[in-house]
DNA sequence: AATCTCACG
DNA sequence: ACGTACGTGAGATTA
């Protein structure tokens, strides 16, 4: 049998540094009991013990003397927002039937230790799950210690077995004790040997022994004559350290492993409490379900549900189309199967449930003049393009209203809504219809609805028109593109293994890191997770010190532009040559499209070979491509956002914007500024968009911490707009808990609120930069929504293929391509009114490279 | 499934 | 003292 025992404060504290802030929807913080409970979870399916309980410290001053000898005074005060989370975190653990440990005047790790010794008199196996190393003196042949770690969210776990133990110490685990007496524990206040440190104490403890061998024939010992002398001196402190440093493992209480035996006895309370801390998660995942008294109130108001099979069902179902003043629809999984529900009941049909009737209901159900609420809306008009079905008439998308109301989510299933929105359970078409008026009230209280209206939900029919239309690729071209690197791919790696004397795949950062850092003996820099970072800012620092970095650089790039480019856009070619991505409205949480199977938005141009690719991205025979692109939008946006004046002006003049920085910050006159001048402002400009730090941008720009600091301090007092726009902001977002963009887009932003400083730092960074990327995003939503009803209204031919953030393409017959570049223009210069000029530059070609 | 790297705005 | 720029998606390797 086993039992795995938990140290209760020492988990939550990892949980609550290592998981990032997470609220309930009442706003209680829960990333501790979240993380908490996913420790645990993730200890359970790996360690399977048969029983369980967690112990936990109580504040009071403890009952050993440790306590007034200031024992752990050092430790800090709980920060508030952890302290509110513990009662509910017992009281979940309550709830799930878990046994909590807690004595009055103890340590948890003295209850740990007496419970471990309980159950080795027992004949059990105890496994102690801890985030400090303080326990690992309890380890033995029945007892393991599980030290758990959190690094940036992700847990990992190291069990101690005496052999591990062993391994890393080079000592039994009992004289863990011996080797703290020696070198103390500041932060248990343990004073240790004066003198002796880590290094000292582990080499005594790995030669000697114990205290006991070390006092024993001090005067023979193979050591220097300092140290014996700090022993000799020490040593009635190293005795007292000894017994602070010892867990005690007899605390007055009685404890019967076999009590702890677990049984997921779950209380149904547990539902309604993981309920309100909106840990969806664990609901699923233990199968909770609410208790009776919820489950009949709910089936009593669940609509009838009915399988439309019958030709009396049909003429039924076609009844209560025609007297329905809207409808909701749910398309599970393709349109072989649909839900419709008219607020009375929710009708199930399907290809196999009606046969031959089923084509002409479904022309019914989506004639243009019905009102509509659909889930999705933009993937539904998709599939409705492809079988050539109308797609006017919807009224509601509630993913993209969900997504409106919070842009962090990432799962806006309609099951999911209604748990949040409704506090029920109704799913489909049901939850759909049900959820519609809630979403609309909620995003008119957020003065979100006319973005909804204006923007989002006209933006699907605009989003599914271009997938549907795709991108014509050359296909020829782009398969001897990628033919024609092989043989550069090749010789970079003979090359490259030549220079490291052996064969290895360069693709793999632990190989060539080993080849680079460990057989050449490079310098390494930066580390990773798993070891040295290879990546193209630590070798661009590397280059001249060895041929081989400018190989493996140059091998990098072939092999990406090979495998993502080629080989990887030859795959998604459909049979009609072209190119059919997909955007998705309802993952980023700033606002932006994003656009994946292929991703369109990352096809190279940076570099001249891969910019190569472009080329292959082609007008159809007769036509040609516009491609017109907002300059500058997110400067612009700085500067109209935060007022500066100066930083206005600079637009206003026309002048290069960079370069005009560059004058303003170094003090230069715009006619003598130089190029590099000009590059180092523009990675400044770039920079404070994104809330840069000076160490940051002295990395990126080449030059000392300290110059970076001086550059950004002669940026701020030029532009003290943007200064204060950058304090004023992060106030705001404090005191509110999210950011919003110029048009009512929010995001929400607990993250400022943490008392983790890189947490909190991050989230002043993400305050600072959503509205001005959010806002640029809004801004390209209402001009492509302009420019298609442009389109269609002048009769044109002209169709949008693309969006890239700050630039649009239009594939049109030649003789459109003057008007279609005036619509373009117009439209996205005029789709908002700002304190600058917002300019775009339009160009025509027939590839993409050309037009751009 | 997680990690690293790199393509874009 | 920390750890060092915002937002994405995809391919290859590793565990």
């Amino acid at each position: 049998m086993k039992l795995m025992i938990l140290d209760g404060n020492s988990i939550v504290n990892r949980a609550f540094f290592g998981v990032r802030a997470l609220n309930a929807p009442d706003g209680t913080p829960t990333n501790a009991i979240y993380g908490f409970l996913a420790i645990l979870q993730r200890l359970l399916d790996e360690q399977k013990p048969d029983a369980l309980c967690v112990s936990f410290d109580l504040k009071a001053p403890t009952f050993r003397h440790k306590a007034y000898a200031g024992y752990k005074a050092q430790r800090k005060g709980m920060p508030e927002e952890l302290a509110v989370q513990m009662p509910i975190l017992k009281q979940v653990l309550d709830e799930m039937g878990i046994r909590r440990y807690e004595l009055e005047g103890y340590e948890a790790d003295d209850i740990l230790g007496t419970a471990a010794s309980a159950c080795e008199k027992e004949g059990w196996d105890c496994v102690i799950v801890t985030g400090d190393k303080d326990s690992l003196q309890l380890v033995s042949d029945r007892t393991s210690v599980c030290n758990v770690k959190t690094r940036m969210g992700q847990t990992e776990t190291v069990l101690y077995t005496p052999e591990v133990f062993f391994g890393e110490y080079g000592f039994e685990p009992g004289k863990m004790v011996d080797l703290k007496a020696l070198m103390g524990d500041s932060s248990d206040n343990i004073p240790g040997v004066p003198g002796v440190g880590e290094k000292t104490a582990l080499d005594l403890v790995r030669r000697f022994g114990g205290l006991d061998e070390i006092y024993a024939s001090l005067e023979t010992l193979d050591i220097r004559d300092s140290l014996r002398k700090k022993l000799a001196s020490g040593e009635e402190s190293a005795r007292t350290s000894y017994w602070l440093a010892t867990i005690f493992r007899e605390v007055p209480l009685v404890f019967r492993p076999e009590e702890n035996l677990w049984d997921h006895n779950y209380s149904p309370a547990l539902y309604d409490l993981m309920k309100r801390l909106g840990f969806l998660k664990f609901i699923e995942k233990w199968g909770l379900h609410p208790g009776e008294k919820e489950t009949s109130l709910n089936l009593e108001e669940r609509l009838t549900r009915l399988s439309v099979e019958s030709s009396e069902e049909i003429q039924a179902f076609r009844a209560a189309l025609d007297a329905a003043g809207a409808v909701s629809l749910f398309v599970p999984d393709g349109l072989e199967h649909i839900e419709v529900c008219d607020g009375k009941t929710v009708w199930d049909l399907s290809w196999n449930s009606c046969g031959d009737a089923y084509n002409s209901l479904l022309r019914e159900i989506f004639a243009p003049n019905r009102k509509k609420y659909a889930h999705q809306v933009k993937e539904l008009m998709s599939m409705l393009l492809n079988d050539g079905l109308p797609v006017e008439g919807f009224v509601f998308d509630t993913a993209l209203a969900a997504y409106l109301l919070d842009a962090t989510g990432s799962d806006y299933a309609p099951e999911k809504l209604s748990f949040r929105y409704l506090a029920s359970e109704c799913t489909g078409a049901e939850a759909v219809w049900r959820l519609t008026p809630v979403l609309r009230d909620k995003m008119r209280e957020l003065e979100m609805l006319d973005l909804y209206e204006t923007a989002e939900l006209p933006l699907c029919s605009v989003l599914a028109d271009m997938e549907h239309e795709g991108f014509l690729v050359d296909r020829k071209a782009l398969y001897d593109f990628g033919e024609s690197l092989n043989a550069d791919i090749a010789r970079l790696q003979q090359s490259i293994w030549q220079h490291a004397g052996r064969e290895f795949n360069i693709l793999s950062p632990k190989q060539l890191g080993e080849v680079l850092f460990d057989d050449l003996m490079l310098p390494s820099g930066k580390k990773t997770k798993t070891g040295w970072s290879t990546n193209a800012d630590v070798l661009e620092k590397l280059r001249g010190k060895h041929p081989i970095v400018n190989d493996v650089l140059e091998y990098r790039m072939l092999t990406k532009l090979k495998s993502t480019y080629a080989d990887g856009l030859l795959k998604v070619i459909s049979s009609d040559g072209r190119i059919h991505t997909s955007f998705q409205m309802t993952v980023t949480d700033t606002g932006r499209l994003s656009s994946r199977e292929p991703n369109l938005q990352n096809i190279p141009i940076r570099r001249k070979l891969g910019a190569q690719i472009r080329s292959m991205f082609v007008a159809s025979p007769g036509k040609t491509l516009v491609d017109a692109d907002y300059s500058q939008i997110e400067l612009r946006l700085l500067a109209h956002i935060s007022g500066d004046k100066t930083m206005q002006e600079a637009f206003l003049s026309g002048e290069d914007f960079h370069a005009v920085t560059a004058s303003q910050v170094f003090d230069t006159p715009l006619s003598e500024v130089t190029p590099t001048l000009r590059s180092r402002a523009k990675a400044v400009n770039f920079g404070i968009v994104y809330g840069i730090s000076a160490f940051s941008l002295a990395q990126d720009i080449g030059v000392y911490p300290n110059e970076a600091k001086a550059y950004m301090e002669a940026y701020l007092s030029k532009y003290h707009g943007v200064r204060e726009y950058m304090e004023h902001i992060k106030e705001q977002a404090k005191q509110d808990g999210y950011v919003k963009t110029l048009y009512g887009r929010r995001r929400e932003m607990p993250e400022l609120k943490s008392s983790n400083f890189n947490i909190r730092s991050f989230g002043e960074r993400v305050a600072l930069n959503m509205p001005i990327q959010g806002t640029a995003a809004d801004i390209i939503k209402i001009a492509m929504v302009r420019v298609y009803e442009r389109l269609a209204g002048e009769r044109l031919q002209a169709k949008l293929l693309l969006q890239v953030h700050d630039e649009l393409i239009v594939e049109c017959p030649e003789a459109e391509a003057e008007q279609v570049s005036r619509i373009l223009k117009e439209e996205m210069e005029n789709a908002a009114h700002l304190a600058v000029p917002l300019t775009a530059e339009v160009h025509t070609g027939h590839s993409w490279a050309e037009a751009h």
